[in-house]
DNA sequence: TAATAATCTACTAAAATAGTAGGGTAAACG
DNA sequence: CGTTTACCCTACTATTTTAGTAGATTATTA
Protein backbone atom coordinates (compact mmCIF):
# COMPACT_ATOMS: atom_id res chain seq x y z
CA UNK A 1 0.00 0.00 0.00
CA UNK A 2 1.09 3.41 -0.52
CA UNK A 3 1.31 5.41 2.36
CA UNK A 4 -0.65 8.62 2.80
CA UNK A 5 2.86 10.48 3.21
CA UNK A 6 3.60 9.70 -0.49
CA UNK A 7 0.01 10.38 -1.93
CA UNK A 8 0.00 13.77 -0.40
CA UNK A 9 3.82 14.45 -1.67
CA UNK A 10 2.77 13.77 -5.02
CA UNK A 11 -0.31 15.52 -4.72
CA UNK A 12 1.47 17.99 -3.83
CA UNK A 13 4.20 18.41 -6.36
CA UNK A 14 1.38 17.95 -8.98
CA UNK A 15 -0.48 21.13 -7.31
CA UNK A 16 2.77 23.57 -7.62
CA UNK A 17 3.46 21.75 -11.14
CA UNK A 18 0.32 23.24 -12.26
CA UNK A 19 0.83 26.74 -11.05
CA UNK A 20 1.60 28.98 -13.88
CA UNK A 21 4.83 31.25 -12.39
CA UNK A 22 7.31 30.11 -9.85
CA UNK A 23 5.39 32.22 -7.55
CA UNK A 24 5.17 30.74 -4.50
CA UNK A 25 2.46 28.38 -3.28
CA UNK A 26 1.35 28.55 0.37
CA UNK A 27 1.04 25.43 2.28
CA UNK A 28 -2.54 26.49 3.55
CA UNK A 29 -3.45 26.95 0.21
CA UNK A 30 -2.24 23.16 -0.85
CA UNK A 31 -3.90 21.68 2.32
CA UNK A 32 -7.42 23.37 1.56
CA UNK A 33 -7.42 22.35 -2.07
CA UNK A 34 -6.09 18.92 -1.77
CA UNK A 35 -7.95 17.68 1.61
CA UNK A 36 -4.56 17.42 3.35
CA UNK A 37 -4.35 17.83 7.02
CA UNK A 38 -1.88 21.00 7.10
CA UNK A 39 0.47 19.78 9.81
CA UNK A 40 0.87 16.91 8.14
CA UNK A 41 1.16 18.22 4.79
CA UNK A 42 3.95 20.44 6.62
CA UNK A 43 6.53 18.09 7.19
CA UNK A 44 6.11 16.11 3.83
CA UNK A 45 6.64 19.35 1.84
CA UNK A 46 9.63 20.39 4.44
CA UNK A 47 11.12 16.55 3.16
CA UNK A 48 10.77 17.28 -0.54
CA UNK A 49 12.75 20.79 0.34
CA UNK A 50 15.49 19.00 2.24
CA UNK A 51 15.53 16.39 -0.70
CA UNK A 52 16.19 18.88 -3.38
CA UNK A 53 12.61 19.32 -5.07
CA UNK A 54 11.10 22.35 -3.83
CA UNK A 55 12.37 25.65 -2.60
CA UNK A 56 10.66 27.77 0.15
CA UNK A 57 10.32 31.77 0.78
CA UNK A 58 9.22 32.73 4.45
CA UNK A 59 7.29 35.37 5.20
CA UNK A 60 4.40 37.21 3.46
CA UNK A 61 3.68 36.67 -0.30
CA UNK A 62 6.09 33.03 0.65
CA UNK A 63 5.45 29.79 0.09
CA UNK A 64 6.79 26.83 -1.85
CA UNK A 65 7.70 26.23 -5.62
CA UNK A 66 9.05 23.42 -8.03
CA UNK A 67 13.02 24.14 -8.65
CA UNK A 68 12.86 22.21 -11.45
CA UNK A 69 10.57 22.02 -14.46
CA UNK A 70 8.32 19.25 -14.10
CA UNK A 71 9.43 16.93 -17.17
CA UNK A 72 12.66 16.83 -15.24
CA UNK A 73 11.23 15.16 -12.30
CA UNK A 74 11.53 11.86 -12.85
CA UNK A 75 8.77 9.39 -10.48
CA UNK A 76 11.77 7.25 -9.54
CA UNK A 77 13.25 10.19 -7.49
CA UNK A 78 10.74 11.19 -6.12
CA UNK A 79 9.48 7.79 -5.47
CA UNK A 80 12.52 7.06 -3.71
CA UNK A 81 12.38 10.16 -1.33
CA UNK A 82 8.41 9.58 -0.61
CA UNK A 83 8.12 5.97 -0.43
CA UNK A 84 11.67 4.62 -0.06
CA UNK A 85 12.39 1.94 -1.75
CA UNK A 86 10.72 0.90 -4.71
CA UNK A 87 11.33 -2.73 -4.17
CA UNK A 88 9.38 -5.08 -2.39
CA UNK A 89 11.80 -7.06 -0.72
CA UNK A 90 15.03 -5.45 0.33
CA UNK A 91 17.33 -8.03 -1.45
CA UNK A 92 16.43 -7.14 -4.81
CA UNK A 93 16.65 -3.09 -4.19
CA UNK A 94 18.89 -1.28 -6.02
CA UNK A 95 19.22 1.73 -3.54
CA UNK A 96 18.42 0.24 -0.21
CA UNK A 97 19.61 -3.47 -0.46
CA UNK A 98 20.23 -5.23 2.23
CA UNK A 99 20.56 -9.42 2.40
CA UNK A 100 18.04 -11.32 4.36
CA UNK A 101 18.15 -13.38 7.48
CA UNK A 102 15.85 -16.31 6.44
CA UNK A 103 17.30 -17.07 2.75
CA UNK A 104 20.54 -18.92 2.38
CA UNK A 105 20.95 -18.40 -1.17
CA UNK A 106 19.70 -15.39 -3.17
CA UNK A 107 20.49 -17.41 -6.01
CA UNK A 108 17.67 -20.21 -5.48
CA UNK A 109 14.98 -18.07 -3.72
CA UNK A 110 11.92 -18.19 -5.51
CA UNK A 111 11.10 -15.07 -4.39
CA UNK A 112 13.60 -13.23 -4.80
CA UNK A 113 13.12 -14.68 -8.32
CA UNK A 114 9.08 -12.94 -8.36
CA UNK A 115 10.47 -9.75 -6.98
CA UNK A 116 12.96 -8.60 -9.34
CA UNK A 117 10.48 -8.80 -12.19
CA UNK A 118 8.31 -6.97 -10.15
CA UNK A 119 10.73 -4.79 -9.40
CA UNK A 120 11.96 -4.28 -13.12
CA UNK A 121 8.53 -3.77 -14.07
CA UNK A 122 7.50 -1.00 -11.53
CA UNK A 123 10.95 0.82 -11.94
CA UNK A 124 9.97 0.85 -15.76
CA UNK A 125 6.48 2.57 -15.20
CA UNK A 126 8.14 5.19 -12.94
CA UNK A 127 11.37 5.69 -14.92
CA UNK A 128 9.03 6.33 -18.06
CA UNK A 129 6.70 9.35 -15.77
CA UNK A 130 7.91 12.46 -14.47
CA UNK A 131 6.02 15.12 -12.75
CA UNK A 132 5.00 16.27 -16.33
CA UNK A 133 3.00 13.38 -16.98
CA UNK A 134 1.15 13.43 -14.39
CA UNK A 135 -0.85 16.38 -15.14
CA UNK B 1 6.90 -3.90 1.29
CA UNK B 2 6.50 -7.56 1.35
CA UNK B 3 5.11 -8.76 4.86
CA UNK B 4 6.95 -11.41 5.84
CA UNK B 5 3.87 -13.43 5.55
CA UNK B 6 3.58 -13.38 1.91
CA UNK B 7 7.14 -14.11 1.99
CA UNK B 8 6.74 -17.38 3.89
CA UNK B 9 3.61 -18.23 1.98
CA UNK B 10 5.26 -18.35 -0.94
CA UNK B 11 8.88 -20.13 0.02
CA UNK B 12 6.30 -22.74 1.68
CA UNK B 13 3.62 -22.71 -1.56
CA UNK B 14 7.33 -23.22 -3.31
CA UNK B 15 8.39 -26.04 -0.83
CA UNK B 16 5.54 -28.25 -1.21
CA UNK B 17 6.21 -27.43 -5.17
CA UNK B 18 9.41 -29.14 -5.22
CA UNK B 19 7.87 -32.43 -3.31
CA UNK B 20 8.25 -35.37 -5.43
CA UNK B 21 4.77 -37.14 -4.89
CA UNK B 22 1.73 -35.83 -3.10
CA UNK B 23 2.64 -37.25 0.28
CA UNK B 24 1.94 -34.43 3.25
CA UNK B 25 5.02 -32.55 4.41
CA UNK B 26 4.72 -31.54 7.93
CA UNK B 27 4.88 -27.87 9.38
CA UNK B 28 7.60 -28.86 11.18
CA UNK B 29 9.67 -29.46 8.55
CA UNK B 30 8.77 -26.60 6.36
CA UNK B 31 9.38 -24.52 9.52
CA UNK B 32 12.90 -25.79 9.86
CA UNK B 33 13.85 -25.64 5.96
CA UNK B 34 12.91 -22.34 5.34
CA UNK B 35 14.28 -20.96 8.53
CA UNK B 36 10.20 -19.88 9.56
CA UNK B 37 8.58 -19.80 13.15
CA UNK B 38 6.67 -22.58 13.32
CA UNK B 39 3.68 -20.98 14.63
CA UNK B 40 3.64 -18.09 12.52
CA UNK B 41 3.89 -20.60 9.76
CA UNK B 42 0.98 -22.54 11.04
CA UNK B 43 -1.58 -19.51 10.61
CA UNK B 44 -0.22 -18.84 7.04
CA UNK B 45 -0.14 -22.60 6.03
CA UNK B 46 -4.22 -22.45 7.39
CA UNK B 47 -5.39 -19.60 5.44
CA UNK B 48 -3.70 -21.52 2.46
CA UNK B 49 -5.83 -24.32 3.22
CA UNK B 50 -8.51 -22.30 3.35
CA UNK B 51 -8.58 -20.49 0.19
CA UNK B 52 -7.92 -23.74 -2.05
CA UNK B 53 -4.41 -23.66 -2.32
CA UNK B 54 -3.55 -26.38 0.13
CA UNK B 55 -5.01 -30.12 1.47
CA UNK B 56 -4.31 -31.33 4.58
CA UNK B 57 -4.13 -34.31 6.75
CA UNK B 58 -4.01 -34.61 10.26
CA UNK B 59 -2.51 -37.32 12.72
CA UNK B 60 0.73 -39.42 11.55
CA UNK B 61 2.42 -38.89 8.31
CA UNK B 62 -0.35 -36.17 8.08
CA UNK B 63 0.73 -32.53 6.74
CA UNK B 64 0.10 -30.14 4.12
CA UNK B 65 -0.05 -30.56 0.30
CA UNK B 66 -0.86 -28.85 -2.75
CA UNK B 67 -4.12 -29.54 -4.22
CA UNK B 68 -3.35 -28.55 -7.52
CA UNK B 69 -0.60 -28.72 -10.36
CA UNK B 70 2.34 -25.91 -9.84
CA UNK B 71 1.53 -24.47 -13.29
CA UNK B 72 -2.22 -24.33 -12.70
CA UNK B 73 -1.32 -21.74 -9.72
CA UNK B 74 -1.49 -18.48 -11.01
CA UNK B 75 0.90 -15.87 -8.64
CA UNK B 76 -2.08 -13.31 -8.83
CA UNK B 77 -4.48 -15.38 -6.91
CA UNK B 78 -1.20 -16.03 -4.79
CA UNK B 79 -0.52 -12.78 -3.84
CA UNK B 80 -4.45 -11.61 -3.52
CA UNK B 81 -5.11 -14.03 -0.75
CA UNK B 82 -1.52 -13.28 1.24
CA UNK B 83 -0.94 -9.80 0.47
CA UNK B 84 -4.14 -8.88 -0.06
CA UNK B 85 -4.33 -5.87 -3.12
CA UNK B 86 -2.06 -5.95 -5.75
CA UNK B 87 -2.76 -2.08 -6.41
CA UNK B 88 -1.02 0.65 -4.10
CA UNK B 89 -3.93 2.45 -3.87
CA UNK B 90 -7.46 1.08 -3.16
CA UNK B 91 -9.14 2.87 -6.26
CA UNK B 92 -7.00 1.15 -8.76
CA UNK B 93 -7.96 -1.91 -7.15
CA UNK B 94 -9.82 -4.35 -9.33
CA UNK B 95 -10.31 -6.64 -6.65
CA UNK B 96 -10.74 -4.35 -3.43
CA UNK B 97 -11.71 -1.41 -5.02
CA UNK B 98 -12.70 1.65 -2.95
CA UNK B 99 -12.76 4.85 -3.59
CA UNK B 100 -10.77 7.52 -1.37
CA UNK B 101 -12.38 10.04 0.98
CA UNK B 102 -9.69 12.59 0.16
CA UNK B 103 -9.59 13.29 -3.91
CA UNK B 104 -12.98 14.91 -5.37
CA UNK B 105 -12.20 13.29 -8.80
CA UNK B 106 -10.77 9.93 -9.72
CA UNK B 107 -10.10 10.75 -13.37
CA UNK B 108 -8.12 14.08 -13.09
CA UNK B 109 -6.14 12.81 -10.07
CA UNK B 110 -2.64 12.23 -10.47
CA UNK B 111 -1.93 9.50 -8.00
CA UNK B 112 -4.27 7.35 -9.68
CA UNK B 113 -3.14 7.97 -13.11
CA UNK B 114 0.00 6.85 -11.96
CA UNK B 115 -0.84 3.54 -10.00
CA UNK B 116 -2.78 2.42 -12.56
CA UNK B 117 0.35 1.96 -15.15
CA UNK B 118 2.04 0.85 -11.67
CA UNK B 119 -0.95 -1.81 -11.08
CA UNK B 120 -1.08 -2.66 -14.83
CA UNK B 121 2.77 -3.49 -14.65
CA UNK B 122 2.37 -5.74 -11.59
CA UNK B 123 -0.06 -7.69 -12.85
CA UNK B 124 1.43 -8.34 -15.93
CA UNK B 125 4.18 -10.19 -13.87
CA UNK B 126 2.17 -11.93 -11.81
CA UNK B 127 -0.08 -13.23 -14.66
CA UNK B 128 2.32 -14.41 -16.27
CA UNK B 129 4.10 -16.31 -13.38
CA UNK B 130 2.90 -19.57 -12.04
CA UNK B 131 4.30 -21.36 -8.71
CA UNK B 132 6.14 -23.99 -11.22
CA UNK B 133 7.59 -21.13 -12.44
CA UNK B 134 9.11 -20.23 -8.96
CA UNK B 135 11.01 -23.21 -9.14
C1' DT C 1 -5.35 -46.07 23.36
C1' DA C 2 -1.20 -43.57 22.89
C1' DA C 3 1.31 -40.84 19.92
C1' DT C 4 1.18 -37.60 16.28
C1' DA C 5 0.16 -33.46 13.89
C1' DA C 6 -3.13 -30.21 12.33
C1' DT C 7 -6.70 -26.77 14.32
C1' DC C 8 -8.44 -23.07 17.01
C1' DT C 9 -8.69 -19.16 20.30
C1' DA C 10 -6.66 -15.60 22.50
C1' DC C 11 -3.18 -12.70 23.75
C1' DT C 12 1.08 -9.56 23.08
C1' DA C 13 5.38 -6.87 21.74
C1' DA C 14 7.24 -4.01 18.42
C1' DA C 15 7.15 -1.13 14.55
C1' DA C 16 5.10 1.88 11.23
C1' DT C 17 1.68 5.21 10.10
C1' DA C 18 -0.70 9.32 10.46
C1' DG C 19 -1.08 12.52 12.56
C1' DT C 20 -1.03 16.89 16.85
C1' DA C 21 0.76 20.47 19.76
C1' DG C 22 3.29 24.28 20.36
C1' DG C 23 6.40 27.13 19.84
C1' DG C 24 10.74 29.37 17.04
C1' DT C 25 12.65 31.98 13.15
C1' DA C 26 13.20 34.58 8.96
C1' DA C 27 11.33 37.78 5.58
C1' DA C 28 8.28 41.35 3.93
C1' DC C 29 5.50 45.39 4.45
C1' DG C 30 3.70 49.53 6.34
C1' DC D 1 11.11 49.16 13.58
C1' DG D 2 7.54 46.37 14.72
C1' DT D 3 3.96 43.49 13.30
C1' DT D 4 2.28 40.04 10.47
C1' DT D 5 2.97 36.20 7.61
C1' DA D 6 4.41 31.75 6.80
C1' DC D 7 7.99 28.45 6.91
C1' DC D 8 10.89 25.65 10.46
C1' DC D 9 11.66 22.43 14.14
C1' DT D 10 11.09 19.28 18.14
C1' DA D 11 8.49 16.33 20.59
C1' DC D 12 4.65 13.76 21.67
C1' DT D 13 0.56 10.50 20.75
C1' DA D 14 -3.19 7.48 18.98
C1' DT D 15 -4.15 3.91 15.84
C1' DT D 16 -3.18 0.16 13.01
C1' DT D 17 -0.48 -3.46 11.20
C1' DT D 18 2.86 -6.90 11.66
C1' DA D 19 4.89 -10.71 13.52
C1' DG D 20 4.65 -13.31 16.33
C1' DT D 21 3.49 -16.67 21.37
C1' DA D 22 0.96 -19.66 24.42
C1' DG D 23 -1.86 -23.19 25.23
C1' DA D 24 -5.69 -26.15 24.65
C1' DT D 25 -8.36 -29.18 21.27
C1' DT D 26 -9.46 -32.36 17.66
C1' DA D 27 -8.69 -35.83 14.26
C1' DT D 28 -5.89 -39.73 12.55
C1' DT D 29 -3.27 -43.79 12.64
C1' DA D 30 -0.42 -47.42 14.32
Amino acid sequence: MLSKKTKYGLKALAYLAQQEGKTPVQIAEIAKEENISQKFLESILLSLRRNGFLGSKKGKGGGYYLIKEPKDIPMTTVMRVLEGPIAMVPCVSLNFYESCDDCPDEATCSVHKLMLQVRDSALDVYRNNTLADLL
